[in-house]
DNA sequence: AGCTATAATGTTACCCATAACATGTTACGC
DNA sequence: GCGTAACATGTTATGGGTAACATTATAGCT
């Protein structure tokens, strides 16, 4: 593999001139350049980043750290990042953590020994401890969807609270009363703050919070469907789920069929995170929507802001905003709660 | 950001001492590496890996580049890239190409430039110049999915012609005469042998092969629609649809809802690559099933192999079995083409 | 011609970790 | 107590590109 000094010997001048050609940078004749340009051409010539990266510490690189690449929605955001990166130059790392703080660390670390310029994390979990680390050296980073308390450090997530409340508003207007919600851990911002969001617009309402209905599990679908097989076996069975995220409500929804149960006919079923259409053709469920190609892409554009020290002096939190669409799988409820109605 | 150099002078030791501690190589005494450790924590160190790339010319990183990220399909095949990478300890770039020729060719300097050892590539055509780029630079490569004529390189890929021989095969023993396909890119080995799989099986069947039947596009949703749209309006109208990937089966389904038509009764629909379960809860389409996962692992085994100059000597083409699931969407024609059956 | 500004090209040091080599120290057998 | 092997630590060169500085050539002006 040839150097920048093979070039330079073969077009016999100095490797400042060949790397001025390649640049475009400083003067060189137009004599000169034709031979450099021929010396490359000959040698098939292609710079190592590696020298400069090494010299300047600016590897021209992202690291996008998230939870489930399988997931449409991180998918999507994933996008995001990409665009707004390619925009600039960057390329980006990416790297599954598949919610397990034992690969997490394994990757933050990789990723400092490589001198990344710059993070967009989604934690897998609450403690600010991954954070300050990537922090401590220096590494620009800004947090995906999940809050970490008592940390200084850019955010941008989606309002999860407001899009829980709009859906469990949604069921309460359609007449139920039994609305049991299926969350992931109690250790993500996303899980608690959808609850907290399910829980006032229950209190509004004047219904009873019965902690019964509340269920803390994973974003996956087994456990999805595993919370609903158990919320059935309660009395009063409840008439409506919310799930949040949507493998749960995949897993809820098989759940539901596998107990004879119809979607919305018997049981209503609403969600965070649609599917395109690519790959839902024909969307059923009534879901609240985070703008996640948007979500990527403006934190990417934040970081990198912040890497060429053009950003905000003060710490951003952005919150983008979740929107509602009511599709078939809400409905009223029939019997027993509300025969009337 | 502390350098190894800052290590050895807090230690009182040369930089290779330090450095045999953390690598734990040769030979230091316990009070040496402890002393060492201390200072590693204290300064909260974390090594350079840019200076032994630069010198041994090895960056422990693969690049995946591939099509459309936003399809399961790739998603799920990354994972097993990823998987496998992360086992020897190496990091996964993933591009994302669009299917442009542009982009492609942005991402493959970029990746020569900083070195990386290795690609996983699916190539956005058939043209080998491409391939001849990254091996002109001795990086080693392996070719996912998609074939390249005249061309000295590894692949994995897919059974495309069995897994259209088969889907085709059901539906003419389903008593299907009339057959459409909606293929993608004219250009890529994948669409061309799916053709050729479903040709085979009609020729054996006796049917004839009409060309009207065969249509090229590319891989997406709403070039699915589009065609099955076209091919509505031939006479005799096909009764049955094979799609050559998921993307293009929603298009062709929508389209086909849209017509008023019902999946099966109506007309069959049958197509490649499946969505896992916590996408799709409730499969519906009877598919041609390819490992993607198992496909990713093993391409990069096998890439991994070819670094550490453990690989076979010669070329590999690992043509990995499609299985094909039979579901709901495919059914036997009804009227006007078969009411007997 | 002499001066200066600009154009064109060259030289050197630097970034960081480590292989290869060099040197110094201890342990142990005889 | 001496030689040798094993242990322990240090020194130096290396990799590729470029910023910073240095030098030389040319053009333009008086």
């Amino acid at each position: 593999m040839s150097t920048i000094r093979d070039v330079a010997k073969r077009a016999g001048v100095a490797t400042m001139t060949v790397s001025r050609v390649i640049n475009n940078s400083g003067y060189v004749s137009d004599a000169t350049r034709s031979k450099v340009e021929a010396a490359i051409d000959e040698l098939g010539y292609v710079p190592n980043m590696l020298g400069p990266s090494l010299r300047f510490n600016q590897t021209n690189t992202l690291a996008l750290i998230l939870t489930d690449i399988t997931n449409p929605f991180w998918t999507t955001l994933a996008r995001g990042v990409e665009d707004a990166a390619q925009e600039k130059g960057y390329s980006v790392i990416l790297c599954n953590t598949d919610e397990s703080l034992e690969k997490q660390e394994q990757y933050l670390t990789m990723l400092l020994k490589r001198r990344i310029d710059g993070m967009l994390f989604v934690p897998a979990g609450d403690k600010a401890e991954p954070v300050r680390l990537i922090q401590k050296q220096r590494t620009a980073v800004v947090i995906l969807d999940r809050n970490i308390p008592d940390i200084d450090v850019d955010i941008v997530r989606g309002d999860s609270f407001g899009g829980a409340y709009q859906l469990t508003r949604h069921l309460i207007d359609l007449g139920h009363q039994h609305i049991a919600i299926l969350s992931g851990p109690k250790n993500i911002s996303t899980s608690v703050e959808r609850v907290e969001g399910y829980r006032q617009a229950l209190t509004e309402a004047g219904l009873e919070v019965n902690p019964d209905y509340i269920y803390w599990g994973n974003f996956k679908e087994n456990t999805g469907a595993e919370m609903a097989t158990q919320a059935l076996k309660l009395t009063p069975c409840p008439t409506a789920f919310v799930a949040v995220n949507n493998f749960i409500a995949n897993g809820a929804w098989q759940a539901l069929a596998q107990a004879g149960l119809n979607v919305p006919a018997d049981v209503s079923l609403v969600t965070f995170d649609d599917m395109p259409a690519s790959i839902i053709p024909t969307p059923f469920l009534t879901v609240a929507v985070q703008p996640a190609y948007h979500m990527g892409f403006q934190a990417t554009q934040l970081l990198l802001a912040r890497l060429l020290n053009e950003g905000p002096a003060e710490r951003q939190e952005i919150i983008l905003p979740v929107k509602l669409f009511i599709r078939q799988s809400s409905a009223p409820p029939t019997a027993p709660n509300s025969t009337i109605q």
